[in-house]
Formats: C-alpha cells, structure tokens, sequence
DNA sequence: TTGCGTGCAAAGGTTTTGCATGGCA
DNA sequence: TGCCATGCAAAACCTTTGCACGCAA
C-alpha cells in the first residue's frame, strides 16, 4: 500500500520540536544538536529527509541564504494564512534579520503586476548594513 | 603604501574576459576553464579571490542559485550614474532581468526607516519566475 | 509482506585557507 | 622594501547518496 509518508517516532518528535520553538528558525545543524543533547540523537541525513519531505507537503519553508551558510528552515504548520517572511543578511556581521512585513509583501504585488515577474519570498534575500554596523561605522 | 588593490595581470585578463562577455552570467569554473583553454590558466583561488574583491569594490554581482550549484556572477562595471537597478533573477530558465523603478526603491527608504537597515541594491537579488516561464506553465 | 524510514559512513560539490613564492608600488 | 597576489593542495563546509537494517501499515 502506498500512502506517501509513514508517521515515524522521528517525525513525531520533529513535528513536537517545531511546535515548541514555534515559528523560529532552524538549521539542519540546529536540529540535530537540539535531539543530540537529549539523548535522542537523529541522524543529520535524516532530518534532511524529513525536512524536504515536509518542504514538499508545505508544512516547512526553506530559506537558502548564500552559499555557505547552512539552508535555514522554518516551520509553517497547517496555516493557510501564513505568511512567508522576508530575510536581511548584514553584509558585515554576516547577521540574519528575519521580517514579516506587510509593506514588503507588495513588492510581491508590484513584481507582478508592473514587471509580470513572481516573486519567490524563499529565495529572495536583501543584502545590506545592519544598524549595529552602520552605527559602528562599518563601511 | 596602502592602496587596497593592485593592478596584476590576472586582474587584468579577467576584467577583459568582462568586457568581453558583456552582461552574460558566469560560474568560477566557466572562468577558469576559458583561461585553462587559452593556455594561461588561473588558479581557481585565485579567481575566488579576485571576485570576492571586485564584489566588494560593487562592480561584480553574485547570485545565489541554490546550495548545491555554484555561484553566478555578472560584470557590472562602473556604474557611475546613480540610477539605481534592480535584478530579478529567474529560478527556470535562469534569465537576468534589469529593473530601473521608482517604486523598488522605495524599498531601500522603507527598510532604513522602518527596520534600521540599509539596502545594498547592486548585490540584492529578486528571484522568483519570469512570465515566460510562468505562461509556458513551469511549476 | 511490502515499502518507507533510518543510521552510518562515504561521496559529492563548492568555497575557503595555509603557506611559500612571486609581483606590484 | 612593504604589501598584496598567486598557486597548489588540503581543509572545511553543507548536502546527498548507498546500503543494510528497522519499523509502519
């Protein structure tokens, strides 16, 4: 019989993790360490199994940030009116500002319906200064 | 002295290999398989290196496909009209597409006033779907 | 029983780094 | 003479894959 996804003790406890840390972001690593350290390690092959499963049902967003830094997840549940955030990646500190902000989804809109192009959220990163470093004097 | 950069060869051969490709996109190893087959090869650290400055210096763009593919870069040159542009890339058939809009930048105020952060639009990437892609149905 | 899930280790690929040498200013 | 640039190889890194075994249905 084919039903697609088996409800493994693993994916139990994956689901009860994103539940806890609610909409927070995840690495692979960060997983991994978290099972680690309570004595029920999840193999790291696993849990990128898992994810890109979830990633497929729609229940997990990834976010690939630049190329050396580890994909960052977030856990998006059942919601239907979830909405996907923007990133801001500090060009200096190398810091991650994760936004939901309504102003930038119209950017979205205005893709669209001024340049028929559609914005994918995901894999749309702002590069820039963070205000520590801007403060700093970072140039 | 401290100038920052020098002048050297290699530096050269590669702002000429530039020009030459105009605004098409390039991976390090397109790079240095054109040098490798024109007998002058550079070392692949080497042009690692030399993009990583000219990026800095804001006349490279780097666009992160995703994890596993290499990294695309693109010669701006000196854009010294300071017409800001804007790139959407598209995730199907690869297209770059050049923005000049008002209403984009009024992305980089908004991220300064409201979320303290200040936008570098030369290395910021949107990426999404062309309509071409999307009329020829691609998921 | 069938087929998916898991763990481990190894492989895959890109990018960075250490170190000695060579080149620019 | 001072830096900076380069080459080579090794290392680091994230992610995927092969394979044998375990578990869900």
């Amino acid at each position: 019989m084919r039903t697609g996804i088996y409800k493994t003790r693993h994916r139990e406890d994956l689901m009860e993790y994103f539940e806890t840390t609610g909409a927070n972001h995840f690495t692979v690593n960060d997983v991994c360490e978290y099972f680690k350290s309570r004595g029920s390690a999840i193999g790291t092959a696993t849990v990128y199994r898992q994810l890109e499963k979830m990633v497929d049902e729609g229940i997990v967003n990834k976010y690939i940030i630049d190329a050396n830094s580890p994909a960052c997840f977030e856990y998006i549940g059942e919601h239907t009116h979830h909405d996907v955030c923007f990133h801001c990646k500090c060009e200096k500190c190398g810091k991650l500002i994760h936004l939901h902000c309504e102003e930038l989804k119209a950017i979205g809109s205005h893709l669209k319906q001024e340049h028929d192009f559609v914005l994918d959220p995901k894999r749309t990163v702002f590069y820039g200064i963070c205000s520590e470093c801007a403060a700093r004097g970072a140039v």
